[in-house]
DNA sequence: CTAGGACCTCGACGGGACTTGAGGTCAACG
DNA sequence: CGTTGACCTCAAGTCCCGTCGAGGTCCTAG
């Protein structure tokens, strides 16, 4: 199976955890090339396996392919990403993150004022009627105004 | 129109400001109920935007249609849910949201101490190894033992 | 009587991230 | 020589949450 260096689709799926079927797409989106042995079989270089490691802690975050993708290609193609890459990479990210759990946070916290609060009445609720809506008030804005059933 | 009572499809659009095309879509999926007049037209009970309104805000917390079903078949059907059921849902779902908003803070602080760390040894890295695979040591485990490259 | 608007059903499409399956190739082993 | 086993491609399917369009019905107004 050596007939070339790099690592075989097997070999990578084995290692990373990815499966076979995921790697196919992950090259079929570019996050990853491979060259082809003249059995038109992929190999990988090495460094594959840590554009896998990023892309899963990516993932992890929530973070869609298409951003991965716009990352990656500020990476060098021909070896493994450097210190350096991760770090900036891994801030980038986490201030993705950060904003994430800033907006789920604000969200619980109209949650929690308004559990039990008066929302029946729905129409001041800042959980029923999103920020986002109360700045205008034409159709669309108090979009429960027939709500007071 | 006003053969019966009840509100048109049309009528539960526009005071709830979701589509039409999701009205059917809900009902199929057994969200929300309609009778049906001699015409075959749906007619709404007007607690139907009350439940909308219910189901806006469980898509705010980002929880599929399939929990937002669960929680509807906990409420009366024939009658609009009263301040003690949303106060229970309310809370339900909140701790739901807490729950995600945890992960995601946990998430945040691994990256945050990885930034600029000996990763690429990406062996003891949290971020790289997730907690729940670092139970056993079975493949699957140390899914990166390829990765030092 | 006819045109318009609102409604009906059913089936297909979109995007994200893959998986599954069918049908075919390549290389080594016994 | 034949049979594994790992690999290949391409198309289609899955899940979620709807949207869009075609083709048809119903009711009311002009």
């Amino acid at each position: 199976m050596r007939e070339d260096d790099g690592l075989s689709v097997g070999e990578v799926s084995a290692r990373s955890g990815v499966a076979v079927s995921a790697l196919h797409y992950y090259e079929r989106r570019g996050l990853i090339t491979s060259t082809r042995t003249v059995g038109n079989q992929r190999r990988y270089p090495r460094h594959v396996l840590r554009r896998l490691a990023l892309l899963r802690v990516a993932q992890r975050l929530g973070l869609p392919l298409a951003r991965v993708a716009d990352a990656f290609a500020t990476l060098p193609a021909d070896r493994a990403p450097s210190r350096r890459d991760w770090e900036r990479l891994s801030r980038e990210w986490r201030a993705d993150l950060d904003e994430r759990i800033a907006a789920l946070e604000r969200l619980r916290d109209d949650v929690t004022g308004c559990i039990g609060c008066g929302c029946l009445s729905m129409r001041t609720c800042r959980v029923m009627n999103p920020a986002d809506a109360a700045a205008g008030r034409g159709p669309g804005s108090s979009l429960l105004r027939g709500a007071e059933d």
